[in-house]
DNA sequence: CAGTATCCATGAAGATACTG
DNA sequence: CAGTATCTTCATGGATACTG
C-alpha cells in the first residue's frame, strides 16, 4: 500500500475515517460518552492495559478527536472528553450499533 | 481484554461490528460496489498482497458478509459479491464517508 | 491518580515464488 | 486466473514495575 506519512490523510474519506478510528480501542473509546478520566476508561474498556489507553488517548488528542483536561489539585486529576468533530461520531457508532445487533440476531438464528 | 474465540461475538453490538469490519482492508473490500474478481480486487486495493486480500475474502465469507461463485471455466474465473447482510454495511459506510469528508475540510483549513 | 518505561509475545502484513 | 506456501519484518498489545 502506498505510504502515508503520520498525519497525512488517504485520499478516500473512507479510508481516512478508518484510519482515525477503525480499530477496536479507539471505537470503544468513543463509545464511552461524557467526561471520563484516566482511571474510568480504564475500567469501562475491559481489560486495555495503562499504556495502550494512553498511547491511543495521546494519538486521538493529536488528531482533534479528543480533549485532556488536567486539574491542578492533588492528587492530579485528568478529564478527557469528545471534541466537535468527535462527537460527530455519533451518528457513525450508532450505525455499528445497529448493524452489530442486526448481525447477531441472524447469527442468534442459525 | 476477555478473550474470544472464534465466531464468538463480543457482547456490544458496536465491538462486534468493529470485530467483523473493523480493520483497514475488510472496509475498503466492502466498499467496491458490485461483483468483483480476485484480480480486479487487487487493482482496487492499492498494493494488497495475494495473501492479505484472499485470507480477508475467507474470513469475510465464512462470516456471511461476502459470497464467493467459482466458474468452471478454463482459466478459473471467481466472483466475489456482498451478501444481503454485507449490503446492510452501505449506510455505515456512507456515514463513514460523510465523516472522513468533514474531518478532511476541517483539517484542510488549518 | 495518571501516567511512563521496559521487555516480551504475538500476529498481521509484505515480498516472492510457485501451482491447480 | 486465482490463489497457496514460505519466510521475514514490523507494529501492536500485554504484563509489570516504577514515578511526578
Amino acid at each position: 500500500m502506498t505510504e502515508l506519512k503520520y498525519l497525512e490523510l488517504p485520499p478516500c474519506p473512507v479510508a481516512t475515517t478508518a484510519l482515525l478510528i477503525g480499530d477496536h480501542w479507539k471505537i470503544l473509546i468513543i463509545l464511552l460518552n461524557g467526561t471520563k478520566r484516566f482511571g474510568e476508561l480504564t475500567k469501562g474498556l475491559d481489560g486495555i492495559s495503562n499504556k495502550v489507553l494512553s498511547q491511543h488517548l495521546k494519538v486521538m488528542e493529536s488528531r482533534g478527536l479528543i480533549e485532556r483536561r488536567v486539574y491542578a489539585e492533588v492528587p492530579v486529576k485528568v478529564e478527557y472528553s469528545l471534541t466537535d468533530i468527535g462527537w460527530k461520531l455519533k451518528p457513525l457508532i450508532h450505525e455499528m450499533w445497529q448493524w452489530g445487533e442486526l448481525y447477531k440476531s441472524i447469527e442468534a438464528n442459525k
